[in-house]
DNA sequence: AAAAATCAATCAGTATACTAACTATTAGTT
DNA sequence: AACTAATAGTTAGTATACTGATTGATTTTT
């Protein structure tokens, strides 16, 4: 009960006439959950002959511009907490994706690196992929796509801190040892 | 390998040069998902003290505009396919926020009727669910977040069809007998 | 060096959101 | 009337996405 005097309400907007009925879809919420809905229908439509989901492909489009990242970074880079990006690899690990691997400077961090089989996934997904971008702003016309990108960047920007797993811009690279193309994922002695 | 035919490349920008790094950080899906992410933290954050959800809300809401929806109707008007619905009645019935009634004209056909708590909780809720919709856009300068809206609801509408779970402009109303008042929602001898 | 704090990853639990298969009921066809 | 279609809802299985607790390794403090 007592919580409810914490509405200050300075705006006029912000009364809520109980009699009044509020309709769902006039809140901005419920589009992004719907268009959200839609991102990934029209993703997972182009992509069917991959089996790849939207978080599958940001993974392993991550860790093939960033080799031997670990778990942690990934998460941060692509937007996702440390729970829910321990799933995302298991599942690309047991479908011979990626590799997890002990880093042997700190033996709590994972590092992950592609396999061949995902580099050539990667290459064969990313048309269907860039058409799906394209498909999901198709309705708007050129200008308003261009907006809407603008608006959407800067939403996710500047409300970054307020989400669990706010993401990194750039990727925090750390010190590879970039001996892996001689010595496959895991060092010298667990090469593939 | 026979599915790569598919791609037409009738346009040079889906030609992709895999020797240059694709970022996810650049695709609108990318950024879709995550203004879904931030969206729905910040609804949980000003409504936490309710211990709602952005769809259990939206379900609530609607099942109060319209008495003895059915879970078919509810699902559309939501934008929610009726697996994932019957999941949220489930959980909402077991809260004891509302009653799941088999109708008397077709047997098929469950009734949803919001009790007295789940009344008197949407209109507790109202205010904090208002300012998380405003909190949502709040990064935008005025005209921007108008802007911003109107583009949302388009790419929504137009694409509407795309999801597996398009949703229905308004509710389709089903012939109520508006006796619940009286009788409570179950008929005559459920009452409670 | 031992204790405390921190940190990477994992695990259990909950909530959307989907597909596909299934049950029960109703409507339509022959 | 009997057979078939379609429909409403449920269930099983998979994949994000979160919270909170835990484990094991590292770092910091004492």
């Amino acid at each position: 009960m007592k919580i409810r005097t914490k509405a200050k309400l300075k705006h006029p907007s912000m009364t809520h006439d109980p009699s009044q009925k509020l309709a769902i879809d006039n809140q901005p919420g419920y589009y992004i959950r719907r268009l959200h809905q839609i991102s990934v229908a029209i993703f997972l439509q182009q992509t069917e002959a991959f089996g790849i989901t939207p978080v599958q492909y940001a993974a392993l489009q991550t860790v093939g511009n960033s080799p031997e990242i670990d778990q942690r970074s990934l998460a941060r880079t692509i937007g996702l907490d440390t729970s829910t990006i321990a799933g995302v690899i298991d599942r690309l690990e047991s479908r011979g994706l990626l590799v997890r691997c002990a880093s042997p400077d700190d033996r709590r961090v994972k590092q992950l690196t592609l396999t061949d089989a995902a580099r050539q996934l990667l290459a064969e997904v990313a048309p269907a992929m860039l058409k799906a971008q394209q498909l999901i702003l198709e309705p708007l016309e050129a200008g308003d796509q261009v907006e809407f990108t603008r608006l959407l960047r800067q939403l996710v920007t500047k409300n970054n801190e307020l989400s669990r797993a706010p993401s990194a811009g750039g990727v925090e690279r750390q010190a590879s040892s970039s001996a892996e193309k001689q010595n496959g994922p895991c060092g010298p002695f667990l090469s593939t």
